[in-house]
DNA sequence: TAGTGGTCTAGACCACAAA
DNA sequence: TTGTGGTCTAGACCACTAA
C-alpha cells in the first residue's frame, strides 16, 4: 500500500494525507456528495493525531474539494471549479493549456521615468526608473495580444539584457533576481482597438479588445510590475473564480 | 482596553484575535514591512494558547494581510490587494461601491427547457426546467448591462413570483430556498454589441461589450445558476485578483 | 546560541445532527 | 443518546535566521 504516511519523508504528515485524499477524490474513489472517512477513522487508519488530520482536511476545504458540516461529516464537493483558475500563469503556459502554439516578438524595450499615472498604480514616485518591455504575443502564428510590461528597475537592474522573445520574464525575475510575483490585482475592460493596435493585431480599428491592467506584487506585498495587455476579443477569453 | 479576548463571547478566541490584529493593521498601528509581535508575545499578551494564536495568524496570511518567514517573524504585507475583490457581489452592492445609484428593469421572465449549450454548462440534462430572468441594469439611470439568469427550477420552485426589479435574486435564493451561491466560475470576453443589445444599452451596434458567462455553485458544489451578463464596455470594468 | 515559525501529539469540552 | 466536526490547551521537537 502506498496508502500510508511515510514517516521517513520530509514532507509533513498533513501534506501527505492531503495528497492521498485529494488523489482519491480526483480519481473518483470518493464520489461527489459522498462522505469522506470521519476524523476518527483517519486518525486510526493513518496513525496520526487529530490536529494533523484536521490540517489536511482544512487544505482540502480551502481548495473547495470538500466541504464540512458540523455534526454531519466531511463531503466531497461536486466538481464545480477546475483547478488552476485564478492562478498567475505565464502567457506561454496559458496558450499551451488552450492548445495553441505560443510565440513572442519583442516590439520595444527600454528604460523610462515613471509617468504620473503608472507611478500611481505602482504606488511609486514619478522619479522612479522603470524598465518597459513591449511584446507581441502569437498563438499558432497569428497575433493574440500586445503586452506592455513596466518593471521597477531598482528591483531588477539589468533586466533588459535578456532575450524576451525566448525567455519568460517571470522566470528571469525568479532566477536572476529572486523575485516571485505571487499576487496580482487586475482591472478588465472591453475597449475598441486603436488604429495602431488594430494593425499590430491584424484586426480592424474599433474591434473589441479585452484590455487588462495588472499590478503584480512580490511575497512582501511590494508592487513590482505594471502590465497592460490588449487581447483580441475574438480570440481570447479570461477565466476567473469568485468565492464567498 | 478593548484589546483583550472576551471569554464570555461566543466568538472563538482565534477569531477575536484575528479581528484585533486585522484592525491594527488596517488602522496603521502596524505598518507595512513591520514585524507583528511574535507568537510567544501574543500568547502572553492575550493569555491564549499557541494553537489559537497560530489559527488567527493563519487567517491573516490567507487574506494576504501578513506574511511569515520561518526563523524571522511575521510581517505586515504592503497594502497590495484590496479586500473584497474576487468575492461574489450583487449588482446593487457593486454599483454602490462604485458610487452609482443602481436600478433594475425586468425585461422578461419565464420557464424553459434547458437548451443543449446551457445544459452542458450547468452539467444537467436537456430536459431540466430552468427559470429565466432577464434584467436591464441601470447605473445613475443610464443602462449599464443586460443580465440573463438561468436558474435550475427544481432547486427553487416558484422563484418567478418575486419582483426582481425590487429584490435581489441572491437574497431570495438564500432566504426563501436556503441556497447560498458561494462559488462561481466565469469566462470573460470582449464582444461587439448586437443590434438588439445595442438598442437596449443605448450604444451603437458593434461597440465593445464586456461579456461574462458565470456558473454559480451552492455550498455542496452543485451548479445552480448560469448567468450571462452583457456590460457596456465604456462604463464597466471588472476587478480580479490572482494568486500563487 | 537564542529566538522564530513549522510540525506534531494527547487530551479535553462544546454545539450540532441524526437516530 | 451517539457520533460528528469546532474550539482550546499544554507541551514537545525541529529547521531556519540572525547575532
Amino acid at each position: 500500500m502506498f496508502d500510508a504516511i511515510n514517516r521517513q519523508s520530509k514532507v509533513p504528515y498533513y501534506h501527505q494525507l492531503y495528497g492521498i485524499l485529494r488523489d482519491k477524490i480526483i480519481s473518483g474513489a470518493y464520489l461527489p456528495g459522498q462522505a469522506l472517512p470521519t476524523e476518527q477513522k483517519l486518525i486510526e487508519a493513518y496513525e496520526i493525531s487529530r490536529t494533523t488530520v484536521r490540517h489536511a482536511l482544512e487544505q482540502l476545504v480551502n481548495e473547495g474539494l470538500v466541504y464540512r458540516q458540523s455534526g454531519r461529516g466531511t463531503f466531497v464537493a461536486h466538481p464545480a471549479v477546475e483547478q488552476g483558475i485564478g492562478k498567475i500563469t505565464s502567457f506561454t503556459e496559458d496558450m499551451r493549456q488552450r492548445g495553441f502554439v505560443p510565440g513572442t516578438e519583442v516590439l520595444n524595450a527600454g528604460l523610462m521615468q515613471a509617468p504620473a499615472d503608472i507611478g500611481e498604480k505602482l504606488g511609486v514616485g514619478p522619479d522612479e526608473e522603470l524598465a518597459l518591455i513591449m511584446r507581441l504575443r502569437l498563438a499558432d502564428g497569428e497575433p493574440m495580444s500586445v503586452e506592455e510590461s513596466h518593471l521597477r528597475h531598482g528591483f531588477c537592474p539589468g533586466v533588459l539584457v535578456h532575450d524576451y522573445a525566448r525567455h519568460s520574464l517571470t522566470r528571469i525575475l525568479e532566477r536572476e533576481y529572486g523575485i516571485a510575483l505571487v499576487r496580482a490585482k487586475q482591472v478588465i475592460r472591453a475597449i475598441p482597438a486603436s488604429n495602431s493596435l488594430a494593425r499590430r493585431l491584424n484586426i480592424r480599428e474599433g474591434d473589441p479588445l479585452l484590455f487588462i491592467e495588472r499590478v503584480s506584487y512580490a511575497h512582501s506585498g511590494e508592487p513590482i510590475e505594471y502590465l497592460r495587455i490588449y487581447h483580441r476579443g475574438d480570440r481570447y477569453s479570461f477565466l476567473t473564480e469568485l468565492g464567498r
